[in-house]
RNA sequence: GGAGAGGUGGCUGAGCGGUCGAAAGCGGCGGUUUGCUAAACCGUUGUACGGGACUAAAGCCUGUACCGAGGGUUCGAAUCCCUCCCUCUCCGCCA
């Protein structure tokens, strides 16, 4: 949510910063500024005549412990109210029109982000290593894996549909292995603590990290009940702290959280849709940052740094890309993507998007931290996958595939792969 | 799921229709005293949104709202009524 005394006192600013997203939110200003005028006016009135009741109504009280007659007073008050009653409804009417329209407004881009349509104009910012050679055209994840034995996809689509993976054997083990792989690493090396979030939402959490009301039909729904399947352990674990002001000395807080990751995908139909690179359900390892405003584009930095140490260590090949302003998510202000090299697709796969969403999610969860000097400010929140696992996976298949269709994996992965990391038929 | 008891400021806890933004204690901050520490004593201590003078920030003056959330009754609600959420105790069920 965006600062209304930003959109109160440099309209113009904020029109152009949303203008470079290219989706026309910068109309919204217009009608945000008009709105929030409105509504002071009324709030004046209002409260003026709060203040006239008070004062009265506590000389009626005075009135009639002395028991004297407080029936003119009373009268008076009475007409008070029912016009504070109608400014009040009126009022409600603004704020709720006021709010709508406020939680559907994207964050701005930071200044260092490129101004651009969409991800063609996206800025390559570093490769690392190199995609791997091949003696043997190099096969598809679906192909290595069904022969192998270790992934289902048809077993998967009956019992649940398409877009959903079933791991067998020594390929349900890596997924585990690699979940247990990155939170060790995270947590050990890189100074994350490891949180375990309930993975059903209620929709005041889901509204806090920008997830709706925008983006429902992108989320799964209980019939009965309003909870929703996280889509991403960003929302559970950045609605950790919603509702509370922190001590600064509790900052910068880093969390790690594993959850499997539930979207619907609706619209996605056409595009990439064989294997397990575009799926309803996946597992997923968030890196989340509670920061102080001053630290938070270090912080993005580092975060960047911590997920590509996973592809490091993997020995994957990989490219960070900086989004441009078109291409950015709802609530950042700047992100950079990791795309991991899968061989056998012969395209670069996303893996990771760390973002620095400023004080856009604080202002929504409302979370804050009391500075040397008093004063509460909204702290800065940042989040990034480190990493995605299905996509990882994906990568380590086809990367490490032999000739004879075994994958021969990385010796990190040993300890978790129970010492063996030749995966054969 | 059933029955009961509760949810008040950083914490403990009073208040149960008017002078309550809220007693008291603890904690925090500032000060006095003290060789130092401790103790004692004095003062101070929530958040949000408005309005005002000032060139502006800081600060100041002023108003409103907030006692789990949302409605209602009333001139007036922390206090009464309704709905919901959460916590605790007992029962049931259960990994």
């Amino acid at each position: 949510m965006l600062d209304i005394k930003l959109i109160r006192e440099a309209p113009d600013i904020a029109r152009e910063r949303l203008a470079t997203r290219g989706r026309g939110d910068e109309a919204q200003i217009a009608e945000i500024a008009a709105l929030d005028e409105q509504r002071r006016k009324l709030v004046v009135e209002g409260d003026n005549l709060k203040a006239e009741r008070n004062k009265v109504s506590k000389e009626i009280g005075a009135l009639k412990s002395k028991g004297q007659d407080a029936s003119a007073p009373m009268a008076a008050m009475k007409q008070v109210g029912e016009r504070v009653a109608a400014l009040d409804a009126e009022l409600a009417g603004i704020d709720a029109e006021l709010q709508e329209i406020l939680l559907m407004v994207p964050n701005l881009p930071h200044d260092s982000v490129p101004v651009g349509k969409d991800a063609a104009d996206n800025l390559e910012v570093r490769r690392w290593g190199e995609p791997p050679k091949f003696a043997f055209q190099p096969k598809a994840h679906w192909d290595i894996g069904e022969k192998l034995g270790i992934l289902d996809f048809a077993r998967a689509a009956k019992i649940s549909g398409s877009g959903f993976i079933l791991y067998k054997g020594a390929g349900a083990r890596l997924e585990r292995g690699l979940i247990n792989f990155l939170l060790d690493l995270h947590t050990r090396e890189h100074g994350f603590t490891e949180i375990s979030p309930p993975f059903l939402i209620n929709r005041d959490a889901m509204i806090g990290t920008g997830q709706l009301p925008k983006f429902e039909e992108d989320m799964y729904r209980l019939r009965d009940e309003e909870m929703y399947l996280a889509p991403t352990a960003e929302v559970p674990v950045a609605n950790i702290h919603r509702e509370e002001i922190l001590r600064e000395d509790q900052l910068p807080i880093y969390y790690c959280a594993y959850t499997p990751c539930f979207r619907r995908e609706a619209g996605a139909a056409g595009k990439q849709t064989r294997g397990m690179i575009r799926v309803h359900q996946f597992d997923k390892v968030e890196l989340i940052k509670f920061v102080k405003p001053e630290t938070s584009y270090d912080d993005l930095e580092s975060m960047v740094a911590n997920a590509e140490r996973v592809l490091q260590l993997l020995g994957l090949h990989y490219r960070v890309v900086l989004l441009c302003t078109g291409d950015m998510g709802f609530a950042s202000a700047k992100t950079y993507d990791i795309e991991v090299w899968a061989p056998g697709q012969n395209a670069y796969l996303e893996v990771s998007s760390c973002s620095n969403c400023e004080d856009f999610q604080a202002r929504r969860a409302n979370i804050k931290f009391k500075g040397a000097d008093g004063k509460n400010r909204f702290v800065h929140i940042l989040n990034g996958s480190g990493t995605a696992l299905a996509r990882l996976y994906v990568a380590l298949l086809e990367t490490y595939q032999q000739a004879d269709g075994s994958v021969k994996l990385p010796e990190v992965l040993a300890p978790y792969m129970g010492g063996e990391c030749h995966i054969r038929a």
